[in-house]
DNA sequence: TCTGGGGTCCTAGGACCC
DNA sequence: TCTGGGGTCCTAGGACCC
């Protein structure tokens, strides 16, 4: 159960809109009302990079994140293509969650543009127009507010409100609203469970809600099984927690421009990649328990091999090695694409607030 | 003009111990 | 010689999200 967080009344979701674009529009004022797009170094010649952020007039020509920078150019050649700018976005989310904040509600972070607010008995609406309101005010941004009782309908409720506006999802009109809309317009269910649940004769949101449990838990597990049939009844996760997220792991990849094909450039990468994430880590203070190491080759196909270190540690040399040794491990005989390496994390001991740092003496 | 980067959580199955 | 289960740790892979 919950130990830190609300857990009754209502709970807001703030999104804010177009996040990069519009931080990138406040530098660039003479671009408002354009299309933009942030991705990679702004070069959108520039192979195998994506687009991070598009403003909704480049949204407007069919771009969206995720595509590649040379569609999004073909489908909008008119619009400007600017560098993502990792430090700018930090920045500019943090004016944002610290007037969230000062609003007296408690605020769950969640990643650069999003955040949990937990209202508790007081107007929701009234609330969410304050929140428009200081963030405009404080930060010259805009968001877009939803309102429910449990994170997953207020995120999709959220939906509703896009751009700029506020919607609730209640249990008064949850099945008006979602029930013939198809099951991966809830949160948390995506492609793979949609077509699971379309060869059992599911397809909306209300088949899923009225489908026997057992059912569910035969194809998806015990706990999947529950939780895509509470989605589909509307409910979620009650709680709101302000306390500062604990991050499980750290990682990089990176995807080459050009396939790798030469072992030793592999594992000069991974070594690179090894040394700079764990300079993050240790930066943070935090211990590696185990290492990860991704390889994707040419083809797509993709695999991971990872490791439990001995006993956690910061020892640069043993944390690299044990990323080359999983290196190794791979056939690395084909030209590779991708390579990537996450250190998960020794969770600090809540009692002590100390890191796990192995049998000590 | 093929398909980025950074995360979290769940499940399955084997090894090993009692 | 064959036979039990429970519990935990570990790796691999899947799925989803921003």
């Amino acid at each position: 159960m919950t130990t830190a967080g609300q857990s009754s009344g209502w709970i807001l979701h703030v999104d804010l809109d177009q996040f990069l674009a519009s931080v990138e529009l406040q530098r660039h004022p003479d671009l408002v009302g354009l299309p933009v797009i942030v991705g990679g170094s702004g070069d959108p010649t520039e192979a195998r990079k994506v687009v991070t952020c598009a403003s909704y007039e480049a949204r407007a020509h069919g771009v969206h994140a995720g595509m590649p920078l040379r569609v999004a150019a073909r489908r909008c050649p008119d619009a400007t293509f600017l560098p993502s700018d990792p430090d700018a976005y930090d920045a500019a989310s943090e004016r944002v969650m610290t007037a969230l904040r000062d609003l007296g509600h408690p605020v769950e972070v969640w990643g650069w543009d999003e955040a949990y607010i937990g209202a508790g008995q007081a107007d929701p609406f009234a609330l969410a127009q304050r929140i428009q309101d200081t963030i405009t005010t404080e930060t010259g941004l805009t968001c877009s507010v939803g309102i429910s009782d449990n994170k997953q309908r207020a995120k999709v409720a959220t939906g509703f409100g896009k751009p700029g506006g506020i919607a609730a999802l209640t249990d008064e009109n949850w099945m008006s609203t979602m029930g013939d809309r198809p099951v991966d317009a809830l949160w948390g269910v995506g492609p793979k469970t949609a077509k699971k649940l379309a060869a059992m004769g599911i397809t909306t949101v209300a088949e899923l809600a009225t489908t026997d449990a057992p059912l569910l838990t035969a194809t998806f597990g015990p706990t999947t099984g529950l939780w895509i049939l509470l989605l589909a009844k509307g409910g979620g996760d009650t709680t709101v927690s302000a306390a500062p997220w604990i991050p499980r792991s750290r990682s990089h990849v990176v995807t080459f421009a050009e396939d790798l094909t030469d072992p030793a450039d592999m594992a000069a990468a991974v070594t690179d990649l090894t040394q700079r994430t764990l300079a993050e880590i240790v930066e943070q203070q935090r211990v590696v328990s185990r290492v990860a190491v991704t390889l994707r080759t040419a083809t797509f196909h993709t695999r991971t091999k990872i490791r439990t270190l001995p006993a956690p540690t910061v020892d640069a040399a043993t944390v690299v090695a044990t990323a080359l040794a999983l290196l190794g491990d791979f056939d690395l005989d084909r030209p590779v694409r991708l390579l990537g390496v996450r250190l998960e994390l020794s969770m600090p001991d809540m009692a002590t607030g100390e890191a796990t740092v192995g049998a000590g003496s």
